[in-house]
DNA sequence: CCTGTAGTACTACAGGCGTAGTTCTACATC
DNA sequence: GATGTAGAACTACGCCTGTAGTACTACAGG
């Protein structure tokens, strides 16, 4: 099963967009897309919109005249589908890599730290039973 | 500074090929490309190559009439810009989150969360000093 | 009733990608 | 020397994306 090409990083911030709001017209989608920087016009959010639903991701109900949107996949859904594609293609697996990179990324918190290691450790008890 | 387009699944694909090749020509390109499944035309090859060279990603020199391609960025390069990429557009630096979903994957060996767990110690000593 | 307005539907267009064919050229072989 | 062949250069083409304009339609306000 060849996985569907990866969400562009303009059709993942309408996700982001959509996750946020829950669910919103073309209107609401445009005024929370403000992590673009840029603009869109309404129709161009009308059309990103139509691709993802013709793609599945999102779906729409009416409500009046207007169509209101709602995402399809969940954030975790595509946040798994995403982490699993880039340890397989990038990191051949290697998991401990993935976490090197992500420690020597400059804004990790002690706080983090400790969560994950809390992770593991409870994964690690899940595992030796 | 928005962050160019990242590399499509194919041209990731190529650059695999060329960082396990060290370098090759378009011919050895072509071979070492298995990973894909089917096998593309050699003009293909080249033309992928070609692309990737304008962007910057691979450089070759010449060897008799033959191109001799080689990668320019290196696979850890790739790997953090990619990883930076996905944990601030899709997890919004939820790093916990991020390790989470790692765990929950099924192939992950005692092994993998032991060499995790002391990343993540050293890391926690190193900050503290 | 007419008109402004909001909102969807349709059309457009440039650029990149995946894929590959065709052409040209230089070397090897008979 | 004629010809096959390998390889680069150029061209092509359909598809998706980012971006948006134009056309149509229904409702609100005067």
């Amino acid at each position: 099963m060849a996985r569907p090409e990866p969400l562009s990083e303009v059709q993942l911030a309408f996700m982001r967009a959509l996750w946020d709001l829950g669910e919103g017209s073309v209107t609401d989608v445009q005024e929370s897309l403000q992590g673009l920087g840029r603009a869109l016009a309404s129709t161009t959010v009308a059309t990103v919109l139509g691709r993802l639903e013709r793609r599945g991701f999102v779906t729409h109900r009416q409500d009046g005249r207007q169509y209101i949107y709602r995402a399809v996949v969940t954030r975790q859904e595509v946040q798994r589908s995403v982490l699993e594609r880039v340890t397989d293609t990038l990191f051949r697996g290697d998991i401990t890599a993935l976490v090197g990179h992500l420690l020597r990324a400059r804004d990790v918190e002690p706080g983090d730290l400790a969560r994950v290691k809390a992770l593991i450790e409870a994964r690690e008890k899940e595992a030796e039973k």
